[in-house]
Formats: C-alpha cells, structure tokens, sequence
DNA sequence: TTGAAAGCGCTAACAG
DNA sequence: CTGTTAGCGCTTTCAA
C-alpha cells in the first residue's frame, strides 16, 4: 500500500530518525523503549517506524545488551514423546517469559552434544538447558559452567558437576517397581534399554547414563533385600532399532531360563519389546509380565492396559526453565529445589506367578 | 590450564591477533576462513586462537554476512508425535546442511504464529518453515515473502498463496477411506476434529484448515458417488481437550441414530475418543468402527490394531528443509516438486456392518 | 598477501 | 530530555 516500491536494503533506525526528524538516538531510544523521550518525540518516532514499517533488528540488539533472549536446549531425541512433552513444557515457560528456544537433537551421540554445546554458545544464547547423554563425559558441560553461561539439566545427572539438575529420582522407583514384579513372583527379570556401551552389560560396570545406572541400581536393592540374586544376564543394553529390540526381546523370552518379566527403558522401544511379545504368541500378562517408564496415553488402550513407570516430565521441562530464567536473570536458584518423583501406575501388565521358586531350565507355558 | 585468570570479557579476533602478532583484519581471516591468507600467518593464528580458547561471536559473524546459519520452524503443537516426526525431519536435514532450527509453539493459535513470524524474521533467520494454523489468514505469511526470505509451508497450504508446501493431498485419501467405511456399510460416519471455529459445522461453511477442509470434501464426494446424504450433523469439530473430545464421543455413539464409524482427526484426539468407547463399554469394530489420521507404532498394539491414514511426516519435514535450504541458497525449486501420498492402512478396527440401511431412529446393540 | 579503516544496526556514555 | 560520539566483534572495502 505505501508508496515506497525500492527493494533490497532494510529500514533502520537512522531511516525511521531522519523520517521522524530526530537524532538517531531518540528514535532508537524511543523504538527500543528504553531511556528518556518526551511524548512528542516518542510519537513522531513511532509513526514513521509504523509507515516505514520497520522492524528492529534483534541481531544488532543482541550485540550490544548481550543478550539474545534465547536459549538453547539440547536433546536426545525429539521424535520421542518423553522429550516432546519436556520440550513443550520449556517453550511454554520460554515463551511466557519472553525467551526463544532453539533446539537440538544429538541421537544421544556425545560428540553430536559436545558440538552442539559449542554452537548455542557460539550463537550467544542466554543459557543452556541438556539432558545430557553421558552421565560421566562432562568436559564440555564444565566448559559451560566455566564461561559463566547458566546452565541447568534436564531428565539426567552428570557426575560430578554442581548443577541444577531436574530429574527424578530413579533409583527409588526403580527399586519399587522391582519390589512390585518380585512379590508378584517374577525372579526372571529383564531390563532392555538403547543406552550404547562398548561391551554388553556385567554387573558392577560404569554406565554412561545415571538413569540407566540408577535404574539398575534400584533393582539390584530390591534384589537384595529379598537375598536373591539379581539376573545380570537378563540386563540388555545397546537395543537399537526396532529389529535388534525384537531380537533382544527373543532371546530373553526365548533362552533356557527365560525372563518372566521385561522392564522397557522407554516408551519408543517398548512399542517394539510388546510387538515382539504378541509375534511370539505370548499373552500379556499370563505368559509375560511387562512394565515400562513413561506413561503414555497409548499405555492405556492397550490390552491389557499397561503397567508404568508416570514421570512428571512436562513439570520438569517448565522447572528446568524456569530455573533457567532465574539464574539467567542472576537470582539464586528457588529454594527448596523442586523434587520430582515418578510413581508406578499399576495396571494390568504385570501378573502374578505362580511358581516364585520355580527351578531354572523350565520353559514358559 | 593456562596462565590466563581474568574473568569476564570474551576473547575475540583483537586478543588474538596481537598474540600472533598479524592485524585485526588478517586473523579474522584466519579464523573466518575465507580472503587470503598466508600459511604462516594462518598458522599462527590458529595457534594463537588454540591457546586462548578464542571462539568467535556467531552474532557479529551474522551481522555482517546477513546470514545466521538458522531456521525457523513454527508449528501447532511439538508435543504431538505428527509434528515431533516431522521436527526431526527438519532438523536431520538442517543439521546436515549447517543450520541450526529455531522452534516455535502456537498451540494453533493464529496470534501466536503471527508473532512468531516477526520474533524469527527480527532474528534474522535466513528461512522459515510454517504449519500454517489457518489457511485463510495469511497476511503474516505474504509479509515473509514480500521480505524476501524463503518461506516453505508444511503439512497445510495457504489459500491464494504461491509457496512451496509440503502436504500430501488430503481430498484423495479422504475420498478413499470414506469410500472404505461406506463399503463397509457405513453410512452415519463421525469427523471429530480439534479445528477451533466460531460457530458448530453446517455444510459449506468455509474452514480455517485446508487440511480439515479437505478431509470433508472427501468425504463428501464419497458419499456423493453413491448418492447418499453426508451427515453434517455428525462433524464434530472444536473438541478441546480430553474431556471435551469423550463428551462429544459419547454425543455422537448415544444420540438417536448414532454414529456407526468415527474418523479420528489426529492421533491425540484419537487417544480420547478410543478411551470414550471403551468407558461406554463399546467393543471396536463389533459396536463401532474406527478410522485416525496418523500411523504411530501404539496403533498396532491395541485390540483391535487400529485402521489408520499413513502420512509420510518425517519425509515431509525432510523435504520442507531441503526445499527451504535451496531457497537460501538461491537455487529453483527442485522439479518435479516432491509429492506426498498418504495410504490407508486396513487393519482391525473398521468393521463390516450386515444391515447397511438401517432406518434411523435404531439404537447400537 | 597484508593492514588500515570503514562499516553492519544498534545501544551506551557523556555532555549539553 | 536531546544529540553527539563511541563502541559491540566481526567482515569488507581499499590501498599498499
């Protein structure tokens, strides 16, 4: 509609000042709404902004404040709904607060992390929200730390590092859940994950990921206490795609003193482990107790309705921003430090065993 | 490690051009990769930059090339698996290509994705990639190409607009899968949809969504090949949350000539309405049939396995990127343009109704 | 190849 | 309140 037709070159501060008929400083003071104008003033400039239709450059802003209002957040993997819900609940707060949120995923590859670490700084982002993939490889988290950039994680720990940290705590529900399955007889309990190792699991091993480790963990406690010995040999890591977690779920199910019962690490691979389940021809929960962490909306249209493991993930996203924001804003982390725990949600993919003592070599009915 | 302990201020090309002993001009070169540059010069200097642990201001650089090395991506709702696939599909290729993706929520809210435009075109991001929330308000959209910046829509079209759009053609397999349900002696087949309107669907009214709009077209020339009356009053649309989308399920099954089939609008409202029938004590297919949009892994784990419209999203999200990149890069469109189909997925939750001229006024068993 | 100097578009410091 | 003058950290002339 206006009448300007020229191309290419973008209107400036100095455009809008010359249109106003004031200094290049009024205009912007009046334009970035900052220091003192008078209402004469403000209004010219606003006008000829608003004609010219200008638009601040944000980039050029955030070169000077140093601040970009951004911040930058570091997953494993998007496409899984546990992520898609932390996510949301870090963009609500984001926004909410006036923040940007730029997003990577890193396939929970550490030096796709470490890059991607590098690049939001880089970028200037105002602070830095990882669930980190390794719980022990850290460097570049403390180089986070070191530049001053606030940092906080999201879903996992890392070792050693004195940082805000949103997670739950996962050695408790795990021994829980495990408590659950023992006293319902099961003793042959596998526990399937995607988390990557150079060499398969054997008890005592350093795990890259707290989760994982802490999971373990908690069901070894749950072992001991009833003084039986945990199945190191039903403990299945580096199941990649779909195909590898249905072999991994055959073996288990398939092997001389099989697994009577299967933990799923998450929500993505479980779709697999109870695929396979049904491809065996074995029912859920009479021949296979089944149990898995996160609780989806799916979990409960299946039959039978699955059991879970319900972590308060959206919260924790909207807490680790939150806290985000409160140190970018340089306030001293909220006390008491939010807690989150995840509860077991009892349904009916965990069965009752008959035999509890059975002897190994038995097969499955 | 090194000797340096000051705090605060960044190292930049200055810092490191006096300790290799080269102008300002001549370590940014080094450094930026690009004019001329001697060996030793470049060696020194990267030496230098190593030992100070120089990394240089992504915001500057973007300053002056005008380029930032980021997209922008603004959709619906990252929390549904439709759009999390498709992110991944972005992002897999931004990645690939040097560029980074700036993320944005609207919730489909039309005043959110206007904002969002400006907030990433104020950035200074060199393209956007837009699931339009309307296809009818698209002033914020024409002013992204009146800008000049690459702009490609996702998984919607935009009324009027000429712009590359990655979607599959939803009249057709509309038309397919109702001509399904009809075969299958259907004739009172529900829509229930989240589409946000003034006012309840009557027949030719005009819709915000292309997307839904189409759906309806081909359902209505499905029926329309047989010469049968499209039940309008079975077109839910608005169903808000959880509890709005049971109430309007349980509308649809209980009122006087209830519907026989529901078509599920996504896979989130799918969750609700699945939950709703069952709640009612209805057995999919035997009392009612059911039809979603989406094909996530859960829907062949449900008894029945769900029939489902597939839809290439990941692949979508993929081809948005590279279309928008060769875009930034000044390149034409590819050709022939990338097409996108969806498929019907038979599987068990669409059942054969024996008495398909029920009178009205009959009740579900 | 090199270096000095002039910007990019904006904010900040400092006189009036 | 207002305008002038410096920068922010980098790229880009333009001569040398």
């Amino acid at each position: 509609m206006s009448s300007n037709g020229s191309r290419r070159r973008e209107i400036t501060v100095a455009d809008v000042a010359k249109a106003a008929q004031v200094s290049k400083a009024q205009a912007a003071r009046a334009l970035g709404n900052y220091g003192a104008v008078s209402d004469d003033v403000r209004s010219r400039v606003l006008a000829a902004a608003e004609e010219l239709s200008y638009r601040p450059n944000e980039l050029a802003r955030s070169m000077n404040t140093g601040k970009s209002n951004t911040i930058g957040v570091i997953v494993g993997d998007i496409e899984n709904p546990h992520f898609g819900l932390a996510t949301r609940g870090i963009t609500d707060t984001a926004k909410k607060s006036g923040f940007n949120v730029i997003l990577i995923n890193t396939d929970e590859e550490l030096a796709a992390e470490i890059e991607a670490v590098q690049v939001l700084l880089d970028k200037r982002v105002d602070g830095l929200i990882v669930a980190p993939a390794s719980s022990v490889e850290t460097h570049h988290l403390q180089r986070v730390q070191d530049s001053g950039r606030p940092l906080v994680l999201l879903d996992r720990h890392a070792g050693g590092m004195e940082v805000e940290t949103m997670a739950v705590d996962m050695v408790d529900i795990s021994r829980e859940s495990t408590r659950h399955l023992l006293q319902s007889g099961h003793q042959r309990i596998a526990f399937i994950s995607t988390l990557k190792t150079e060499t398969p699991y054997r008890a005592g091993m350093v795990l890259d990921s707290s989760q994982i480790a802490d999971r373990l963990d908690g069901m070894q406690q749950a072992y001991q206490e009833r003084e039986l010995v945990f199945p190191a040999d039903l403990v299945r890591l580096n199941a990649g795609d779909a195909e590898s977690i249905r072999r991994i779920t055959r073996e288990v199910l398939l092997m001389p003193d099989p697994a009577t019962a299967i933990v799923a690490s998450d929500g993505l691979i479980a779709l697999s482990i109870v695929e396979a389940i049904q491809e065996l021809g074995l029912a859920i929960p009479a021949d296979v107790s089944f149990l898995m962490y996160d609780d989806f909306a799916w979990t409960r249209l299946t039959t039978p309705p699955l059991t879970v493991v319900a972590q308060p993930v959206y919260n924790m996203g909207l807490a680790a921003a939150k806290a985000l924001i409160r140190q970018i804003d340089g306030l001293p982390p909220s006390t008491p430090a939010p807690q989150f725990t995840a509860t077991l949600v009892r349904r009916g993919s965990v069965g009752t065993r008959k035999c509890a003592e059975t002897p190994a070599g038995t097969t499955v009915p």
